[in-house]
RNA sequence: GGAGAGGUUUCCGAGUGGUUUAAGGAGCACGCCUGGAAAGCGUGUGAGGUGAAAGCCUCCGAGGGUUCGAAUCCCUCCCUCUCCGCCA
């Protein structure tokens, strides 16, 4: 949620801000109106209360006594009209100025690149290399067919396009990353394991970010108003709506396995082959909760901690620093792994590093009490650590052989039996 | 899904149309007392909005309604508990 005090105070600065971001900029005008007349009604309707509050012990007091009041009843009746026109437009208002302060896009922090698109994006680091092949590496999606690892075709069988199923060591090596990955957030980086619902409120969703703007991106039940979580940084994050959390509980480390569906609108036949855009896709997810002095520090550490699944898994990535224009609506500074796929001779992203500053936590009302009383909004912040769909593909694709196996990385070996390829039967 | 009982401030808990400006108690904070502590006594103790400030306004699960006036009466919804049904 865009703090209405920053376009109260400096409309001209939070243009300038929001157009690196490509919002727009006429909401920050219609906010500004709709605020100016809020606070006249505000001041208008509240004289009439203070008075009508005052009146009101009179005619009580009248009442005991014993004395007539209907000369006063009858004065108070038009008072009580009065007030009454008052609050449903002020009601209004304030639906129209929340409406519009929900579709204001977060604010970039100052060391984020200012460009229109992905373009602008700069390579913050590398890590590892591309591996040597002295054959033609194939696309995962070839190899898993010869293996029978994924089946995309039944999957179209029984639900629809964009889903697959995993079948025998690739259900199993899915299974293995997603407990490898959780172990590692748990163990070595301290974070709590959280499983949370997957069907998400509307309230949640607008919590997060999701709603308003972004409602057809997102699959919903006809029966009752929930949505399915497109990822578990909307329930993970949404567990501590609306509280007021102590300083010394702070930072919060939490991290998630759900599986995450999207829609993928505005997508129609692109990234068809495989499995990197499906409606349906696993992900470990890790959310924190810390105090605004902090929460650059702890956007460093979070990206390096899932940087570290890549690592230990040994899987050549990059990690990009996005530009203004290629930021999601919510974030104000976000880094993006990248791992290399081989057979697709490309990186792929597999996860997305995000502060948010107070956007979420405003929206969220999550807040928390300083040292000095203060009641202030906490900071969140959320990455992927990481997503299987473009995991799975760089490990198939990485640790393929020339017949077409697939080496299994060392440290996975002990979540898969003690096996140490794939083979076909 | 059915029947019943509930939801009040940090917590317990009173309140069934007008001195409720939400009693009382606990907890917490500060002060007095004390060699120190406990007990006792006193004072204070939520959030949001608005305003330069004093202050004022709003909030008793949520949203509507009745009324000059609602924590209190009416309607809808949500949640919790008990019993029944169903079920992994």
């Amino acid at each position: 949620m865009f703090d209405i005090k920053l376009i109260r105070e400096n409309p001209d600065s939070v243009k300038e801000c929001l157009k690196k971001k490509k919002a727009d900029l006429n909401l920050v005008d219609e906010a500004a109106a709709l605020d100016r007349s809020r606070r006249d009604i505000i001041g208008e309707v509240e004289k009439l209360k203070a008075e009508n509050n005052k009146v009101s012990g009179e005619i009580a007091k009248m009442k005991k006594d014993g004395r007539d009041a209907s000369a006063i009843i009858t004065e108070m009746k038009v008072m009580s009209d009065r007030i009454k026109s008052f609050d449903i437009e002020l009601s209004k208002i304030d639906a129209e100025l929340n409406t519009k302060l929900l579709y204001i896009p977060n604010i970039p922090n100052e060391s984020v690149p200012v460009g229109d698109d992905e373009k602008a994006n700069t390579i913050v680091r590398h890590w590892g290399g591309k591996p040597a092949f002295d054959f033609t590496p194939k696309p995962h999606w070839e190899i898993a067919e010869y293996l029978d690892i994924l089946d995309d075709k039944r999957s179209v069988k029984v639900t629809g396009a964009r889903f697959v199923i995993y079948k025998g060591l690739g259900a199993l090596l899915e299974r293995a990353l997603i407990n490898f990955m959780l172990d590692v957030q748990t163990r070595e980086n301290g974070y709590t394991d959280i499983m949370p619902p997957i069907l998400i409120n509307r309230d949640s969703m607008t919590g997060t970010g999701q709603l308003p703007k972004f409602e057809n991106d997102a699959f919903k039940l006809t029966e009752p108003d929930y949505f399915l979580a497109p990822t578990a940084e909307v329930p993970v994050t949404n567990i501590h709506k609306d509280e007021v959390l102590a300083e010394r509980d702070l930072p919060i480390y939490y991290t998630a396995y759900t599986p995450c569906f999207r829609k993928e609108a505005g997508s129609y036949g692109k990234d068809m082959k495989g499995i990197v855009r499906m409606h349906q896709f696993n992900k470990v997810e890790l959310v924190k909760f810390v105090r605004p002095e902090d929460s650059y520090a702890e956007l460093e550490k979070l990206t390096l901690n899932a940087e570290s699944i890549l690592q230990k898994l040994n899987l050549h990535y990059r990690v990009m620093l996005l530009s203004t224009g290629d930021m999601t609506f919510a974030s104000a500074k976000t880094y993006d792994l990248e791992v290399w796929h081989p057979g697709a001779d490309r990186f792929w992203e597999t996860s997305s590093c995000s502060n948010f500053e107070d956007f979420q936590a405003r929206r969220a009302r999550i807040r928390f009490k300083d040292k000095d009383g203060k009641i202030r909004f906490v900071h969140t912040l959320n990455g992927s650590g990481l997503a299987t769909s473009r995991l799975f593909p760089a490990i198939i694709e990485s640790f393929q052989t020339k017949d077409m196996e697939v080496i299994i990385p060392d440290i996975l070996r002990p979540y898969m039996g003690g096996i140490d390829r794939i083979t076909k039967k």
